[in-house]
DNA sequence: GATGGGAATTGGTCAAGCCAGTTATTGTAA
DNA sequence: TTACAATAACTGGCTTGACCAATTCCCATC
């Protein structure tokens, strides 16, 4: 219907800010009834404007999850939240997500492999290009390494595979979103990330579904390894 | 403690502009599928900043009131009640579930292959000899090959795998499943079902991993056209 | 010890601007 | 004339910086 088939929307900051502070809440850096740092501060720490911040404070609002006290702040709410029907619960931990977006993705670029059309195939160049021009704007790189995988996983022509990487790869995103943005995703990281971007891409182009697998799953792995070096605590 | 009926606490501003925009969609001014004035313009009419209005356009959005096309405008929703849950998935065809869980069990169950302990290899040999002596119990049957699948997924050792499988298996996001299913259930599919089973747990106990892959591949494959034959329509 | 009154803190709002994606226009070439 | 590619105009996305208003906190005062 309202659904362009093919075009992976990017994801508005706010959502992804919001994402991250649920985040931070389920994860009990920020119990149930404490106050949130002060939205100045707090946008630092995330590293976003105070407006995107806010915006992404509203959403919370309205789903319930915070509660906006003006002058003196914003406070958790403290509600068991009847998330049953949410498709992704409590904070599943960044690695297994990882495992199984390796097990997934892994899997699925071999089916996409086949089945991915001459036009998919210039939207994954393009993307990548524009990823190189871009591997020092953190938040720009971020979107189009998001652009990449879905691209990739709509070409599966399977609309459940495509929303289960949808929402693996954004619920990963929170806890990294949430950390002081300072030095995590800086520049290695994501020139790293685009030469297996292209290994990924290069087996797609040969329509090598083997080795399309093999540099999708290589490329996961060493995601995960660079999040659990810049990630050392828990 | 701040309900005080006579005087309405000052509502936020975002809020009586969400409210304004709301009532100009109900009274026609701003029909469905029409798109509203640009941002900037919109502001100035209503006589708040863009921020603020900002605010009240992610509220509505939310509401599913309206749709928010990055660079090209706001448009109103047409069925404003009808994607209150949005969230959640309207039905995702059966097909494509079973297509998705060959793909993820179908690697899944590789990774499973090497870390299943012999008191799970057990626990499976259990469960297909309970299976074998329920093949005509429609329920008890279906009961135990969802504990088969969820046994090898839990096996892999990953939680994120281990729900996906199984909201699969349950086909939450397919109410209409559940009246399909009774056709699904004549006896020769459970023989059948069990036959793939037994391959299944044949190559797991051999830790074999590319083995175990293909018979859960044709398993799902089997078991998916068992189901398109005995439901032709759709 | 209670209290009153600033000062600091915090959310609420605004203004202006730059960037990026989309759409309409226009001018060229076939 | 028609087709189409370059481009200009428009639109949402996001940021910076500032000021206002409500709340909270601290300390001098009684």
């Amino acid at each position: 219907m309202n659904e362009h088939p093919g075009h992976a929307e990017p994801r508005r900051l706010y959502q992804q800010i919001a994402d991250s502070v649920r985040h931070l809440i389920r994860e009990g850096r920020f119990p149930a009834g404490s106050r949130l740092p002060a939205e100045r501060e707090l946008a630092q720490q995330l590293g976003v404007s105070r407006p995107s911040l806010r915006e992404a404070l509203i959403a919370l609002e309205i789903a319930g999850n915070v509660e906006i006290r003006m002058g003196s702040g914003i406070y958790v709410t403290k509600e068991p939240e009847a998330r049953a029907l949410q498709g992704i619960s409590i904070g599943e931990s960044p690695l297994e997500i990882m495992q199984a977006r390796q097990v997934i993705e892994g899997s699925l670029v071999g089916l996409a492999c086949a089945r991915m059309t001459p036009e998919a195939l210039t939207r994954l160049r393009a993307t990548l290009d524009a990823m190189r021009a871009n591997v020092g704007a953190d938040r720009k790189a971020m979107e189009l390494d998001r652009q990449f995988h879905l691209l990739i996983a709509e070409q599966a022509g399977n609309s459940v595979l495509t929303r289960i990487v949808r929402d693996l790869f954004d619920e990963r995103h929170s806890p990294l979103t949430a950390q002081i943005r300072s030095r995590f995703e800086d520049n290695d990281t994501w020139v790293s990330a685009l030469a297996e971007h292209e290994m990924v891409y290069a087996a797609l182009e040969a329509r090598d579904p083997l080795l399309a697998q093999a540099a999708m799953r290589t490329h996961l792995e060493r995601s995960k390894r660079r999040w659990m070096d810049n990630e050392p605590r828990d």
